[in-house]
DNA sequence: TTTGTCATACGAAAATAGTCGTATATTCGG
DNA sequence: CCGAATATACGACTATTTTCGTATGACAAA
């Protein structure tokens, strides 16, 4: 089948893979000063987080060099998926629509004209 | 300003005020059954839980009886609302586009006509 | 009234997450 | 070569969440 392994991030977990998603590759202190741009930790935290993420296999390392490159080991889209499915049983009673009308009607997330074109657009091809 | 509580109601909470949210009222072994359905843990705990979250102000119980009767205390759209916020933020970067988007595609929660009709009328109410 | 069933209360273990201090190694400027 | 800066490793402490065992009281049937 399908899942052989079934990823489920904490919340740090996903913000660091947030950032690795988007950089690709980056180190330790990389992500750490991204990070401290929301929140406020030790060095030595964020370097726990991710390395604890690598023995999760969560995230990829090349430790060759002393200052190691790390880089996401799980697929945007598939984690995103994933997660959403169980928020949509979890908080919505397994519906998707739902979900879908509490988000367009989040007042501090307003959806842009294009993104509201690129959703109809979607939308039409369901409802081929 | 909005929220003096902010109310972040842990998994097993979230399990419990969707039983709540639809019964209106029950009793601790009325959820506990329900929860039995898919889960399966001791009847203490799911007592536990309703009697912290009681404590939390996450539901509202009447003890004027032998058993009780709960019932939740939060809103439910406004603890989706609330919840999805911090997941747009936390797994989509901030787009509710990207989230829409994910949902709809979403092959296991397959929306029905009707539902993405409501979601078209919605889309049509922005778009104005 | 005795006994079994069902309720809540409560304490505390077990599991998960997040935090950081300290040790140690490497690198580089001077 | 020496010391400051910077990296990783690792253990341990804190906090939160989940789990349940045990105690105790109420109630109803026999």
């Amino acid at each position: 089948m399908a899942a052989p392994k079934m990823i489920k991030p904490t919340e740090s977990e996903l913000e660091i893979l947030q950032i690795l998603w988007t950089k690709g590759l980056a180190t330790v202190r990389e992500v750490h000063e991204e990070l401290g741009q929301t929140k406020d930790v030790g060095y030595t935290t964020t370097l726990k987080l991710m390395q604890i993420m690598n023995e999760k296999g969560i995230v990829k390392r090349d430790d060759s060099m002393r200052t190691h490159v790390y880089q996401a080991a799980v697929n945007k889209e598939k984690t995103q998926k994933h997660l959403l499915s169980k928020i949509i049983d979890n908080l919505f009673g397994g519906s998707p629509t739902q979900l879908v009308i509490q988000a367009l009607g989040d007042e501090s997330h307003k959806a842009s004209r294009e993104e509201l074109d690129k959703i109809q657009a979607l939308l039409d091809s369901l409802k081929k």
